[in-house]
DNA sequence: TGTACATCAGTGAACGCGCGTTCACTGATGTAC
DNA sequence: TGTACATCAGTGAACGCGCGTTCACTGATGTAC
């Protein structure tokens, strides 16, 4: 009986958005999400697979339809995190064709404290590789994407004559600084230590800092 | 009867070292060692009263005579590393007492990611306030007295006019540059991106860029 | 020095729980003819 | 267009497990007299 009336209804409403009957449409997605909001509300030592399940309103066997286990759900999770920082990057880069290696790598510097404040979620997770499988092609074709897009930064910085030093140091520096900055600032730490309440500010006046001094202009 | 020849084993050997009856003698030491083994070995994730009691050859409630409950454990490991990691800090601000702020900043820093290499079983703890009661007086005593070293010295950097920023910022800087340096280092994708197998050169190179051209000579 | 007693630091059983994974199953979908 | 059938994407029960915490307990220690 049950069943006939949710058949009618299905048949009713069978194009409307809100039809998720027996097949869910897009359950992977809904899973990823689904994770991003426990990590954000109480950490990812809370993703459990069930809890992952439970807020998508699935039963908690489905997921393994669509992961191997509970490891390739969080690398499939770090995956999207790293193609949108990649996405963010890359963006970021177009838009300012037009100007020197220097300012390119400050917005890249801002994008990424931009990236973790807005995505803390997929922040707290895609560096966590003892949680990951990080032998997935895809997680490592993904967070290629991005480093590769800094290094051409720097590379493109030390050919204009620009930088003091090599570009894979200055890259790494780069990277240190603005990852620390969004460690710290996601950890807490820096808002208590320094009274600092916007994280664009200070990324900016950091990664001003960097690129005025080490990449100053030196040709 | 076994209770009958404990006891005389006991009485035996009453101050040799190995005696640990029933009475432990400095449980919580090896408790908190029992942590750092867990996390060094298998990460954060693994740690559980149970299996810390199981390693410190105690009865899994132990524990709970020596801390309030498993986020009290983690808060006193945590205390230790900002103790030891202040102790380090101080050590080193010691050693280079007759240098300038400028090269007691270079070598606190390369301390930093030495401490963080070292110990990377406190450092994997210490900023993960979702773990931690961060409101725990001694974690907040320790932690203070590691970033109070650190700002000081900034401080003596720009009464000497060695700097080019203010002293708040230049210390959110350096924090952030050898903080993100270790994070990094211990995700392992410093050492896949650049190919590099000493911490101790990358850190040595990057804290020496940055003073040179933050904190560069400016009087 | 000996003894009574309070306190400390352990034990082991028990509680109720959520976990990851596997399995046989079934409803829904898509495709070949 | 209709139908048979393979495949896909779910369900719900079951497995065995380890977890954090509490509790009444007891052996060991230290102290007052």
């Amino acid at each position: 009986m049950r069943r006939r009336v949710a058949e009618a209804t299905r048949q009713c409403q069978d194009t409307a958005v809100g039809r998720r009957d027996y097949h869910h449409g897009d359950l992977k997605t809904a899973l990823l999400d689904s994770v991003g909001l426990i990590v954000r509300e109480q950490g990812p030592a809370f993703v459990s697979v069930r809890e992952v399940a439970r807020r998508a309103s699935v039963s908690h066997a489905a997921p393994a339809h669509h992961f191997r286990n509970k490891s390739g759900l969080l690398t499939a999770f770090a995956t999207q995190g790293f193609d949108r920082l990649a996405d963010t990057v890359a963006e970021t880069i177009a838009a300012s064709r037009a100007t020197t290696p220097p300012s390119v790598l400050a917005a890249m510097g801002r994008a990424y404290v931009r990236f973790a404040v807005d995505n803390p979620e997929h922040f707290a997770i895609m560096f966590r590789t003892e949680l990951l499988d990080v032998t997935d092609p895809q997680l490592v074709r993904a967070s290629d994407r991005a480093y590769d897009a800094l290094i051409a930064t720097t590379r493109a910085a030390q050919a204009g004559g620009f930088t003091r030093v090599d570009a894979q140091l200055a890259a790494s520096a780069a990277w240190a600084l603005v990852h620390g900055l969004a460690a710290l600032w996601l950890s807490g730490r820096l808002q208590v230590r320094t009274g600092a309440s916007d994280p664009d500010a200070l990324a900016e006046s950091v990664t001003e800092l960097f690129v005025t001094t080490v990449l100053g202009d030196q040709s």
